[in-house]
RNA sequence: GGCGCGAUAGCUCAGCUGGUUAGAGCGCAUGAUUCAUAAUCAUGAGGUCCCCAGUUCAAUCCUGGGUCGCGCUACCA
C-alpha cells in the first residue's frame, strides 16, 4: 500500500533557543522522532534525522535586552544547554545545528530572493507602531501596556501573560514602547507577504484528498485552515535580529521567523551533506517526515508547503506527525512560570536513567490528546514495569544461567510444543512492533515490546527450571537457552526505545547490536557463548527522589504565588483639573439589555442617560445577565468617542472596577438618583 | 459565538472497516511459586462505553441535538 522510498529525511521542530527543553517537548516530539529513526536505521535505511535551534525573533530580543546582553549571547547560551541534553539524552539528530549559522543566513536569503524574484511575494504598506526615540518600528513584542481584557500592566502587544489572552497591539490601552517607554506612533512600512490564499487549491487537493491518512487532529486542524479560506501572511517583520531581507531599500528588516525556521532543516541539511543536500530534498524517492507538536500544524502542514511549493523543485513531506501537550501535575506545562521538568536537571539529578524517561514519556506520550506527567507515574512505571517486568526477567534469565552453567549459554536440545508455541510468538510481537511503528503509534508499539518480557516471564514460571534442576539438566539447557534467545530478542526490540538499555542488555550478554532483520532468530546465542557480567537493567525509583521533585514543583508553584500577590496598580500620571473636567460621566438608567448574538462577552444596552436614550456595548456578559441590569441605575461616560463593535455602535462606556482576576463589578450610585445626574 | 480535538474500569489509555462475552497495563482481592531488585505466574472483582433522540436486523462506533474538558479564533471604549 504505501510507497518504498529509498531514502527518509526525518525532521524534529526546532527548538525555540530562549530556555532549555522539558519533558513536553521530548514527549511530543523528540522521543517519537528518535524512536522511528532508530527504527529505520536497524533496517539499514538511508535515513538523516534534522535538527537544530530557532534562534531568531522577537522573544530572544526581549530576553535579551532584559538580561541585558546580546541575542547571539541568549542563542549561544541556550543552543549549548539544549545540544548538550539531546546529546546525553541520546536523541540520536545527525545533526544539530542552529539558524544564526552562516549557511542558514545564506540559504534562508537565497530562498526569499528566488520567490522575491519570481513575483511570488505581494507587497504591502501598512500602518504600524513606531518608536520615534528609537527610531525602529515595534514588533508586537515590543509594545506594552495596559491589558484591555484582565487590566494587567505590562501586556505585551500579541498576548497578556496575566490572562492568557491573545491581544494586537492597537488594542492595548496606553500603549508604550518596551524599548524606550515613549508613546509609539503610527507609521507606514512595507511588507512582503505569501499569498497563502492562491496555494489554497492544490493544498486542499494535496491534504484532504491525498492525505487523509494524517492523524486526526492534524487533518483536522488543516480542514479547519482551509475551509476558513486562507490569507496572505507576512513573510518579513521590522527587526534588527535575523536574516535580513535580501532586497534593496529594506534595511532594518528581517524574515519572519516562521518564514525562517522552516528553512533551517534545509539549511542544517546542507551543512550535514554540502554536496548530496539537493537529492534529500528534491528527489520524489525520498520520504519527508515532520514530527512536531500541535502548536506547529498549520506552519508545516500549509505554509511550509507553500513556501517550497512556490520555490518550485521540492518535495513535500509524506506525513506531519503531530502530537497534542503534556501537562504536567495537573497543570499546564509553562516556562516562564518555570513549571516544567527540564532535561538537563532531570539527567544531572536521575544519572544513568535516561531510558527511565523515555520510557515513561513514550509510554504516555500524548499522542490522541492531552496528557498528564506525574512523579507517581514515573515511579510505578519504573518499578512494576521497568523492573519488574523487563529487568526481572532478564535478570532471571542471567543469574539462573549463572547458577546452572558457569555464565556459558546451554545447548538447546528437542522443543517442546510449549517451547514452539513460546517461539512462535516472537515474530507476531516483531510484526505488530512493526505495524505500530510506521503508522507512529509509538505507545502501542512500546506495549507490544513489553510484552516480550512478559512472555519470558510467563515462560520460566510455566517451566520452572529452578524445580527441573534437580532431575532433568538436558531440559533446564534448553529452558534457559530459549530464555536467553529472548533476551537478545528484547536488545532488538528495545534499541529504538530504550537505546541505552538496549546496550547494556548486549554488554550483558556479551554479544554486538543486532539488525531489525535479526529480530525473531532464535540463534542469537550459539551455545557455548560466555555471558558478560551480570548487572542491574534498571534501577528502583524510591519515594525519596519522587518526593524531593514534588518539593521542587510545589516550591516553584509558591514561588509563583508569592510574586502574583501585588496586583494593585500603580498609580498613573497626574491629571490637572481641567483634563478630567472632560469627562462627562452621568448616572443612566439601564432600559434594555440583550446579549449580543454569536458574542461570549457582549452585551447590548439601551439606557436614559437623562440627555437622550442611547445604546451602548459593553463586555460584561459574563458577570451580568442582561435580566440583571435592566432597571438599573449604573455610572456610563457619556462623551467617549463613539466606536463599533461588532457592528453595532456603542456610545458610551459603562464604569466598572475591575478586581485582581479581572473579575468586574457595576459601580452604581448609593440612592437612587435623576438620569444624568453629574459625576465628579 | 465559530472551528478543531477529546469524553470507555478506581487510575492511565486501546478499541484502526457498525456484529467481540467491550479490552490492556497499573492498582485491588484470592491462590500458586521462590530462580529473581518483595520481583513473577494464575484466577477474580470492577463498566449507564458523557446525556438525549434518530438511522439500522444490529450503534461505544454512523447522523442530529446537548453537556463537560483542551486548543485555535472573534468580541470587551
Amino acid at each position: 500500500m504505501s510507497k518504498t522510498f529509498k531514502r527518509h529525511l526525518i525532521t524534529a521542530a526546532l527548538p525555540y533557543a530562549n530556555g532549555p527543553v522539558h519533558i513536553g517537548h521530548l514527549a511530543g516530539v523528540y522521543i517519537p522522532a528518535d524512536i522511528y529513526v532508530r527504527y529505520l536505521r536497524m533496517q539499514n535505511k538511508d535515513v538523516k534525522f534534522i535538527c537544530g535551534s530557532d534562534e531568531h525573533g522577537v522573544p530572544i530580543t526581549i530576553k535579551a535586552r532584559q538580561l541585558g546582553v546580546s541575542p547571539q549571547d541568549v542563542v549561544d547560551k541556550y543552543h549549548g544547554i539544549i545540544k548538550d541534553a539531546f546529546s546525553r539524552f541520546g536523541i540520536s539528530f545527525d545533526i544539530y545545528s542552529r539558524t544564526s549559522s552562516k549557511t542558514h543566513h545564506k540559504t534562508a536569503a537565497d530562498f526569499f530572493r528566488k520567490l522575491y524574484d519570481e513575483g511570488q511575494f505581494i507587497e504591502k504598506s501598512s500602518e504600524q507602531y513606531y518608536d520615534e526615540e528609537a527610531q525602529q518600528f515595534l514588533a508586537d513584542r515590543y509594545i506594552v501596556g495596559t491589558c484591555p481584557k484582565c487590566g494587567a500592566e505590562n501586556a505585551y502587544g500579541d498576548q497578556c501573560e496575566k490572562c492568557g489572552s491573545t491581544l494586537s497591539p492597537n488594542e492595548l490601552i496606553n500603549p508604550r514602547s518596551a524599548i524606550s517607554g515613549s508613546k509609539p506612533v503610527m507609521r507606514e512600512t512595507k511588507h512582503w507577504y505569501l499569498p497563502l490564499d492562491q496555494h489554497e487549491e492544490w493544498l486542499r487537493k494535496w491534504i484532504l484528498e491525498d492525505h487523509k491518512e494524517w492523524k486526526v487532529n492534524v487533518y483536522g486542524q488543516c480542514k479547519s485552515w482551509l475551509d476558513g479560506g486562507l490569507q496572505p501572511r507576512a513573510v518579513s517583520r521590522d527587526l534588527d535580529w535575523g536574516v535580513p531581507v535580501p532586497v534593496e531599500g529594506a534595511e532594518g528588516k528581517v524574515l519572519y521567523v516562521w518564514f525562517d525556521a522552516p528553512i533551517g532543516y534545509i539549511s542544517n541539511t546542507i551543512e550535514l551533506l554540502p554536496n548530496e543536500w539537493q537529492t534529500w530534498w528534491k528527489d520524489e524517492n525520498t520520504e519527508m517526515v515532520h514530527f512536531i507538536g500541535k502548536d506547529n500544524i498549520v506552519f508545516h502542514c500549509i505554509v511550509f508547503p507553500a513556501m517550497l511549493k512556490a520555490h518550485g523543485d521540492y518535495i513535500l513531506p509524506e506525513n506531519v506527525p503531530a502530537n497534542e501537550f503534556l501537562n504536567l501535575e495537573g497543570d499546564k506545562i509553562s516556562t516562564s512560570r518555570n513549571w516544567a521538568v527540564w532535561l538537563h536537571e532531570y539527567l544531572d539529578e536521575f544519572p544513568n536513567q535516561e531510558d527511565v524517561l523515555r520510557y515513561v514519556l513514550c509510554a504516555n506520550a500524548p499522542e490522541t490528546k492531552d496528557n498528564d506527567f506525574t512523579w507517581k507515574d514515573f515511579q510505578t512505571r519504573n518499578n512494576s514495569e521497568l523492573v519488574a517486568v523487563f529487568g526481572n526477567f532478564v535478570n532471571r534469565a542471567a543469574v539462573l544461567t549463572q547458577k546452572y552453567f558457569e555464565g556459558k549459554v546451554p545447548a538447546c536440545a528437542e522443543l517442546n510444543d510449549y517451547d514452539k508455541e513460546v517461539l512462535a510468538e516472537i515474530p507476531l510481537i516483531k510484526q505488530r512492533l512493526e505495524e505500530s511503528l510506521s503508522s507512529y503509534r509509538f505507545r502501542e508499539a512500546l506495549k507490544e515490546a513489553m510484552n516480550l518480557a512478559r512472555l519470558g516471564n510467563k515462560y520460566l514460571a510455566d517451566t520452572e527450571p529452578w524445580k527441573l534442576a534437580k532431575t532433568d539438566m538436558g531440559r533446564v539447557a534448553t529452558i534457559l537457552n530459549i530464555s536467553l534467545q529472548i533476551c537478545a530478542n528484547l536488545g532488538v526490540a528495545f534499541e529504538p526505545f530504550l537505546p541505552f538499555s538496549a546496550a547494556k542488555l548486549n554488554r550483558m550478554l556479551n554479544t554486538e547490536a543486532k539488525r531489525w532483520s535479526d529480530f525473531g532468530r532464535t540463534d542469537l546465542l550459539s551455545s557455548g557463548h560466555l555471558l558478560g557480567e551480570p548487572e542491574l537493567l534498571f534501577a528502583k525509583v524510591e519515594d525519596e527522589a519522587i518526593e524531593k521533585q514534588l518539593k521542587k514543583l510545589h516550591d516553584t508553584k509558591l514561588a509563583n504565588t508569592a510574586t502574583q500577590k501585588p496586583v494593585v496598580e500603580p498609580q498613573k500620571a497626574s491629571v490637572t483639573f481641567d483634563e478630567f473636567g472632560k469627562m462627562d460621566i452621568r448616572t443612566v438608567t439601564v432600559l434594555e439589555a440583550e446579549r449580543v448574538p454569536k458574542t461570549d462577552k457582549l452585551l447590548k444596552l439601551k439606557i436614559d442617560t437623562g440627555v437622550d436614550v442611547r445604546t451602548i456595548v459593553s463586555g460584561i456578559a459574563e458577570y451580568y445577565s442582561p435580566e440583571d441590569m435592566v432597571g438599573k441605575q449604573v455610572c456610563v461616560l457619556i462623551n467617549l468617542e463613539p466606536r463599533k463593535i461588532k457592528g453595532i455602535e456603542s456610545q458610551g462606556m459603562i464604569m466598572m472596577a475591575k478586581g485582581a482576576d479581572g473579575k468586574m463589578c457595576l459601580i452604581q450610585p448609593s440612592e437612587g438618583m435623576v438620569n444624568g445626574a453629574t459625576i465628579s
